[in-house]
DNA sequence: TTGTATGCGTTATCAA
DNA sequence: TTGATAACGCATACAA
């Protein structure tokens, strides 16, 4: 009996050939008998079938990769695996791309353009059959166009490109923060601050027009953010000066935390506070403890993102609550859709948010 | 001039052929000047990499992948990718991997061996180069066993087992138990409770031998924290009986919560417990604020794992910290210093902890 | 140094 | 139904 590993370092895994050949077939049968295409004898095929599994048979990936095209993987580009969104994301499209026989390749850009245009080369190069991105720039997408030139579909994650055709999963972040800031307006607050996070290539713009401020710049969820902040404080009538918005570098807690803290020391203090995504969330949080205020006594707080620790303090934070699993899913779902041939005009898929309303906000303590 | 790409759906992108017809050359010395290897005339270097610029070529590495063997990919399987140690080590990991010009494929076991087996098939099917795991079984490895046969190099992450001859990352478990339970003893207490996570298919048995309690059963993270807690509470002279070790399933915080319910309602109750991983200490927590008890006046509590929120509730939690993106760098580490050639015999290396005193522990109130 | 020819493992085409 | 053979794109052994 032969071709059971001996020891470590037989390397050499058995081909259709050694199967065609222990079963005394040839190797277009015994293809056929183990690809299941194409017809073959039932005998032959319980042949070739039992040759298999004598010889512990299983196909190259690799080999049928190169003459079918395509790889059984895709890739997921996303800034950081080890913040909750992404990873909660990924977990999501994992499973739909298991469902699909799929396996996710993943890399990490740290929001950098570069790094991204590398990973997705990479990517491209290694023949995945579509790629899921969370773009560090929704303006400069030459990398991602190439991409769908060479047939590849590629998906967008928590961002829309104006300028790329492309499916995009999202949430509609300008009435999310609307419904958020809404709420604290709705309590009676009338100086309320915004702390977003800002990407320095493409920071929002701040214009005064007739009185009501604007925000020029990309759709990104910062800003959009930003957007339905300001939108709400000008339904609720309420005026709005730059020195209540405040930005913080993506991703960095202790600078959130930072710019909190100056956004605090404005005086008067405002009543209430909305942070834009869950590090700054946090920032602010410990912010606001930092200098010994109380929530929501001091100061109302609405965080972005459900996670778990916002129930775990006290009080439990009030928040805009999204499902990254369900959009990590939905665009998975989008991108197989596309991978079998799906040529609809690219949409905008706008996943559920709702503001669950906790214990840090409150009518302001004087006004 | 041809050859860019004109519209959607002209997937074929550009081989050596085409660069060397392009370049007037053969696709041997194409071939050559893009790969950089054997010799290549300066003047012929500089047309084929021109004509290569031109085309827009850019390797196809499942065609190399098939003649080398090699596929500059990893695998990563681990229970839940959603979970932040696992995101984390998955973060250490991918930036080594990068940094080696490897991409890694991800895989959730969600600590089922049967996903796991068919994980790791799909994975050698693929021709990863390397595989780091974290397995749901430290005994039941047969298809680890099989990766290495195939010279697939493995790693495990978080667990060792004693029947596979394969390097592991993990912590000391047994020892950072004991520092956290030590500490418990230190501060005066006496009725220490643990709350583990506990596989049902390994999950530990309990022996009394001469009126100490010791554990049987495989050494995994949730069965080692155990023996590292009986070991520190024999070391303080203090008996140890089963009602004061609670197990919940791996992974789900609503049991662990239901489980630490059932642990605080022992009388008399303990006035201390220690959490051994990130998941029983937030079902601790949460059960401890549901029954109205203070921390650490009603009890004290050590936790596993220096996730961000354990500072962020008051009182701020004790831990146990490991650093998994150590860990995930570690594994990743070992895995190219083997997938290199490395030969030497496995080891398992020990990443540090070390117990964060904060301000969840006190000497019990009453005594 | 450059070119020709061949193999990697699968799948598909074609002829038997 | 079965078998011989070509092709995917790259890298190499060998010939020129």
């Amino acid at each position: 009996m032969s071709g059971t590993a001996r020891r470590t370092g037989d390397h050499r895994r058995p081909t259709v050939a050694d199967v065609a050949r222990e079963a005394g077939v040839s190797v277009a049968t015994a293809g056929r008998a183990l690809g299941n295409y194409g017809k073959v004898g039932a005998d032959l095929r319980e042949r070739v079938q039992t040759a298999a599994e004598l010889l512990g048979y299983s196909p190259n990936v690799v080999a049928r990769s190169m003459r079918s095209g395509g790889t059984q993987s895709i890739g997921f580009v996303g800034a950081d695996i080890s913040n909750p969104f992404f990873a909660t994301a990924m977990r999501g499209l994992c499973d739909v791309a298991r469902e699909e026989g799929y396996e996710p390749i993943l890399a990490n850009s740290d929001d950098r353009l570069d790094v991204e245009r590398n990973a997705v080369g990479v990517l491209l190069d290694k023949r995945i059959d579509g790629i899921v991105v969370s773009p560090t720039s929704v303006l400069d997408v030459e990398h991602l166009r190439r991409a769908e030139e060479q047939g590849v579909p590629v998906v967008l994650l928590d961002r829309h490109s104006p300028v790329l055709a492309v499916d995009s999963v999202l949430i509609d972040n300008i009435a999310a923060a609307k419904s958020a800031v809404a709420h604290l307006l709705g309590e009676g607050h009338r100086r309320v601050g915004v702390l977003a996070s800002v990407d320095p290539v493409e920071r929002p713009e701040f214009e005064d027009v007739d009185g009501e401020l604007v925000v020029h710049g990309a759709q990104r969820p910062s800003v959009d953010r930003i957007r339905g902040y300001l939108s709400a404080m000008h339904a609720g009538g309420v005026r709005v000066t730059t020195d209540l918005i405040c930005s913080a570098a993506l991703g960095d807690v202790a600078d959130a935390d930072h710019r909190a803290g100056e956004l605090l020391s404005r005086t008067p203090r405002p009543t209430a506070i909305f942070a834009t995504d869950n590090v700054t969330t946090q920032g602010l949080y410990t912010a606001i403890r930092r200098l010994g205020l109380r929530i929501p006594d001091d100061v109302s707080l609405v965080g972005f993102d459900d996670l778990d620790w916002t129930t775990l303090v006290e009080p439990a934070l009030t928040v805009v609550a999204q499902s990254p699993i369900d959009m990590g899913r939905k665009a998975a779902q989008r991108l197989f859709a596309r991978i079998k041939g799906d040529e609809s005009a690219p949409q905008q898929y706008l996943m559920r948010t709702h503001l669950v309303v906790r214990g840090s906000t409150a009518p302001p303590h004087s006004s």
